[in-house]
DNA sequence: TTCCTATGTCATCCAATTGTGATGATCTGA
DNA sequence: TCAGATCATCACAATTGGATGACATAGGAA
């Protein structure tokens, strides 16, 4: 599952961290976590996850001071946020969540509530991202079964194609570049050619469109490929 | 299934007991948990949960001492118990089953064993909870005299073909990699190599096809195996 | 002990998938 | 309309991933 929504964890007590990833591992979320608050503002340079569990109190640059920063970068502005703070610290609560956070959870807090405030704010923010399955028109792509269904037949994909299907219609209508894609859909940090991402969009159009089917995968030449947000509607 | 099933752990090792509560809770069970038998008995005082897991050595109260008073309050006369004992305590087994409990298992056991037997003991107990067996198509699996028959006849599974099976059958169309197999199925923590989950998947395969019938289990490619959800319908 | 079953690993075979280069089609702007 | 830039496809060779049969071992049953 390469596209399973990211979190980041960034909290300094290193059990309740192991707990934490532990648990939204399983959920099926891919876990990223730094101890410290410059740390995580470091890996928030290189990667933007989709949602951030913030540790109130932190070593080297306290969760609130990051919360605040992160609002101000613009590709961070909308960053779903949840603030852990110790008991005690509920006054805080106003202060936490007008410096942006979206939510917070008091400690010790049960880990099936943080698990739902967690499941409810991605859908919440990003309902695709978590859908158990995306639909388009008559396209039908589901999660859980890995099933891809046009109309009433049954799609074969590759992975590969698979991913790419799935990326493109979390977003629909946005368009990404050959190197984005190559980011997301495939590993990071890959070292492919950005043609390739041309002969596996071919191999998903042959895969989804029967002969004069209409093409729900759109190419803007110069810039990248989007999921057609119009398929469906209109004629 | 109208609510979840309650179950009280009661256990002294945190580690332990965050491992039970987690698998616990992800079979759909509402826990609660003690780590002292006394504070147990008053939880016990309060609200009565559908079954107990009782560790035998206890600060406070010990687990056989709890759990001859419970046998001897009315309204936890029949309250399900588990008995937790560590290896070496194996002796000890008669005792505890002659002071009342129902089951026992022996530290360290395999996490599956132990949801096996929990959910044995709640369908013992309250049959209406837990689905005794489950079909698809012309399989039938049984989980309480632990058979299965495709059409007419009986077929042989080894115990982990079983599980396996069972496994999948409990939710049909999910995708589970071999990782989440290995969980699972096997015990948490295997150190097993994910490659004998294919070789187990072959085996239930051999076990439960015939020649020329239609496969039940999927495989898909790049990210797991799955029970055909739709294995009994059309053709 | 001895036989038998269940398991986990390997090695190997086979098929699906994948990245690339080549080639032809299209589009854009001058 | 023409040249260059961009895309779409195809064929292909390499790689990956899954299926299967053989094997050694551990544990139970007899």
């Amino acid at each position: 599952m390469t596209t399973s929504p990211r979190i980041l964890i960034v909290e300094d007590e290193e059990p309740l961290s192991l707990l934490l990833r532990y648990n939204l591992e399983s959920e099926g979320y891919a876990v990223e976590s730094a101890m410290r608050g410059d740390d995580a503002e470091l890996m928030l340079k290189e990667h933007i996850p989709d949602l951030v569990l913030l540790d109130w109190m932190l070593p080297g640059l306290s969760g609130i001071e990051l919360c605040r920063r992160l609002r101000q970068r613009s590709d961070t502005k909308n960053l779903p946020i949840i603030l852990l703070t110790a008991r005690g610290e509920e006054d805080e609560r106003v202060r936490g969540l007008a410096t942006g956070a979206d939510d917070y959870v008091v400690k010790p807090f049960s880990v099936p509530e943080l698990l739902a405030r967690v499941g409810a704010l991605l859908r919440r923010v990003s309902p695709n991202r978590v859908a158990s399955s995306l639909e388009a028109g008559d396209l039908h792509l589901d999660r859980s079964s890995h099933r891809v269904r046009r109309g009433g037949r049954e799609l074969h994909l590759g992975p590969t194609e698979f991913r790419l299907l799935e990326f493109l219609m979390e977003r629909p209508g946005r368009v990404f570049s050959r190197a984005q894609l190559l980011d997301h859909v495939w590993s990071m940090d890959s070292e492919i050619d950005e043609r390739t991402v041309d002969v596996h969009v071919g191999r998903l159009r042959k895969a989804i469109n029967k002969p004069r089917e209409r093409d729900p995968v759109r190419t803007i030449r110069g810039a990248g490929y989007s999921f057609d947000e119009n398929f469906g509607r209109k004629a």
